[in-house]
DNA sequence: GATGACGCTGGAAGCGCTTCCAGTCTTAGG
DNA sequence: CCTAAGACTGGAAGCGCTTCCAGCGTCATC
């Protein structure tokens, strides 16, 4: 036999109990002016002898607002929502909702029926704002919400679409920090790995290296393009060393792609730091334990998460926000 | 200014719009019995025209349920969530829900914030039941949910306290698989790496190589502590090669122990498989990895997050179930 | 032609809460 | 002592949906 539901007490029951009426019950719980001493103390201990807790979804239809947020990710390729970023950012979100009443409502929405099934959560107002993850450019989900007229934050920007409401990890200057750290050691002949140039991130990371390169009067001295993944940074670098054996540094646009990177180039007898350098991107776990210590640009993913969450908050309470870049730092270790 | 909440169109405005009562209109999008044709036409007609989509909470109000299941996870330490091991759950979870129309809601437990978070949406009634993952034998977690006297389904077992609905792994069958595996390649001399023996999966993990021992005729060689993680498996490893120096084969009860073992056994001069076989326990990315690639016991998160889900909605429905225990199976690589 | 049986219908009563509003009771000020 | 401004109060009307029920036709059966 399946759990049996305990019947919870109602308002009615409590203000019965109390002898008031079902407002002044209603006023004491949600703590309105106009509630006498009186009424309160008797309230609160029929509350507390009954054992009383508003029910959500009443409280729901009547304030019009669920308590309820969404996380819509779209991935959910098994290995890509694997990836430690998601789980920070869900720490990031959770750590933000801890001290509010709102709870989080995960959406892995990559699939049609995935999409479908968040369409509709929006449309018949299961949540009361929403935040998106990791959108290719032109991702269905942006039409979806936008249509939806829910509040909405973005983490990450889809590439060329600006969305009013986004918190964003500072790619471009980490990029930037990145390429003057490699200037600063007197490196000259710098290369770079990129990500995907049709996502953002990708994009926005190589912007920064090619910008840091002009401003120091160098010019950018080879590219090749990976998809963040190990083994599309360690095929890039086998192509940058063909193509450019004088490279003296390299900057990675992923700590994955530095990994690859770095087991290429200690195959091609080239020692790091000493005749190349290089420097990743995200400051993962993985940055500590390659050979050696990846040099890397820190962003805290569960800041992200963190902030896009306060956002949505300051949002759904109709307040005014803008959108937000979060600032990247220089880790140094070994390998630059 | 933050988006403004479209008004959704109402029930009565598709009633009225289709010249029926709303009762009939709310028969036709249940499609209960008792509607003519034309009445169905027409309020098809009118919902299509409108783009009504009935309202969540107020469907939730009259109906009492909120089509919402929780799974809640009792870590929130950033590294420890960041196990693909949950990340591998939510997929599960999430490809059963994929086609009902429950969502999910996800609760980090761990701090007393997060759980009085947790009993607040229970008794509020926020969601209809609840999955329960990586509870450590006492949690408080436990009487939280027993209490709130919802439909819970866990995720493997508290050690000591068989909850009347779980979906584990067959952590008992995987460890003598593997042990019955090395005693099969001739090997005697096995010694075993445990995870913390106050965990359910440890204990099992060890009962399992236990069994196969003595049902082989083979008494325990050596038994060391681990924790699951890497570093522990090394330095159990150490401690057993001390007190073992004559062992011919191990069953690490995780894969990470293993790694960390293979890695001593290597720095140790032992030639594996050759010297000393190693099998390892869960099939993680990390096993295909190693040198050599571990031989393993595979088990499917996925499922196991598929079939607790199944298993909530059967509940939820009102049915019978029965808890249930996934198979496991070997994987054959090259460390044994 | 009377009689059920049955399919369909709309009215109405909920689900459990919030909130508006029109009253009643104080109280201070004149 | 009268008055008006507050402070409280409970009744009632929602929020948007489901579902029970009584009522109505329509048909096949006797």
């Amino acid at each position: 036999m399946a759990a049996t539901p305990r019947r919870q007490p109602t308002l009615d029951e409590v203000a019965e109990r109390a002898g008031v009426s079902r407002s002044a019950a209603s006023r004491v719980i949600n703590n309105a002016p106009h509630v006498s001493r009186a009424t309160r103390d008797a309230v609160e201990k029929a509350i507390k002898a009954l054992g009383y807790l508003p029910n959500r979804t009443a409280r729901a239809l009547a304030t019009q607002q669920t308590g309820i947020v969404a996380l819509a990710v779209s991935h959910d390729d098994p290995e890509l929502f694997a990836d430690p970023f998601f789980a920070q950012v869900i720490v990031g979100v959770s750590a933000a909702l801890e001290d509010t009443d709102l709870h989080l409502l995960l959406c892995l929405a990559s699939s049609g029926r995935g999409r479908s099934r968040l369409t509709n959560l929006l449309h018949t107002r299961g949540v009361d704002g929403i935040m998106l993850m990791a959108l290719h450019g032109d991702d269905p989900l942006t039409h979806i919400v936008r249509r939806a007229g829910l509040p909405a934050v973005y983490g990450g920007r889809p590439l060329h679409a600006e969305p009013q409401w986004y918190v964003d990890s500072d790619n471009l200057g980490g990029a930037r920090l990145a390429t003057e750290h490699l200037i600063g050691l007197g490196r000259t002949r710098i290369v770079t790995i990129t990500g995907q140039m049709y996502t953002d991130v990708g994009e926005a990371r190589y912007r920064g290296y090619r910008e840091a390169m002009i401003m120091a009067g160098l010019t950018p001295h080879g590219t090749a393009e990976g998809d963040f993944t190990e083994a599309s940074g360690a095929a890039a670098m086998k192509v940058l060393l063909d193509r450019h054996p004088d490279l003296d540094a390299v900057f990675a646009a992923s700590d994955n792609m530095a990994a690859g990177a770095l087991r290429v180039l200690g195959d091609a007898g080239r020692r790091v730091p000493a005749d190349v350098a290089v420097v990743g991107f995200d400051d993962l776990a993985i940055a500590e334990r390659t050979e050696p210590p990846l040099t890397t640009v820190h962003q805290s993913i569960q800041a992200l998460g963190r902030e896009m969450t306060r956002m949505l908050i300051g949002l759904i309470a109709g307040q005014e926000r803008s959108s937000m870049i979060l600032p990247t730092r220089l880790i140094r270790r070994e390998s630059a």
